[in-house]
DNA sequence: AGGGGCGTTCTGCTAGGAGCAGAACGGCAT
DNA sequence: ATGCCGTTCTGCTCCTAGCAGAACGCCCCT
């Protein structure tokens, strides 16, 4: 019978979390710690933390901070982040580390089920 | 003078704008009006409207809502951003329509004066 | 001229989350 | 044991996401 409500599915990724991953990935290929990214970026250390792993909805000036600290543009950084997205969903949209809170920050819940209408647009 | 105190200068698109940009590129094509795409999308017309126009900052269920509502999905919409990215970039960052408030919404203002790293870094 | 569709913008409002500091915890080395 | 690194919890403030309602400007009707 839960299926019938089951209508919390996400079944894309979000952007949030395709970007965090996207970010770390990309901090770890050039050896940086945390504290480096966040320094550089002038943002403390337990919010980048909090955005590599897709649990904070990031400011575009964050992450304009964010990605000039790991020295990528934005337009390159679009382009890796839209190859995580293909990469978690051909995953099963929750793999390769090993969390599965199925995400978090909803936002304001008060407007928007959403994917209602892109069902209908399909 | 004044250029010595510019240091308040976004170099790069900030990312709600190419996403806005790219948006109401997507919903013109497709010669939807905004209370169409809204109504799919399950939010207010006002809120699309501001968003197309780069002066909120939408979560990524709302990214989803919408981008669900157009038809596209994310990693391809993300593609377009980066197009958009470019573009705004080499055309000075402010052409195209008519506009220029040269963007709004800072979040919070208390931590990063960013890019300041993003230079060292490079 | 009047009206109607469309987008923008203003006011006002609530609730929730951005973003920080401080500290404590669990690996994983050494 | 000690130290580095990342994570996570508590707690806090201020901001803004996101809505409703309405008014305004435009352009196209006729």
């Amino acid at each position: 019978m839960a299926e019938i409500l089951d209508f919390k599915r996400t079944p894309e990724p979000l952007w949030r979390e395709a970007l965090g991953r996207k970010l770390r990935e990309t901090r770890e290929e050039r050896g940086d710690r945390l504290v480096d990214v966040a320094d550089r970026a002038g943002i403390s250390v337990q919010y980048l933390s909090e955005i590599e792993r897709g649990r904070k909805e990031p400011s575009s000036e964050m992450i304009a901070a964010v990605a000039g600290a790991l020295g990528v543009d934005l337009a390159d950084l679009l382009i890796g982040i839209a190859g995580q997205v293909r990469n978690l969903r051909a995953s099963g949209h929750l793999r390769t580390g090993s969390q599965f809170h199925t995400s978090r920050p909803t936002g304001r819940p008060s407007g928007p089920v959403a994917m209602v209408g892109a069902l209908m647009a399909a």
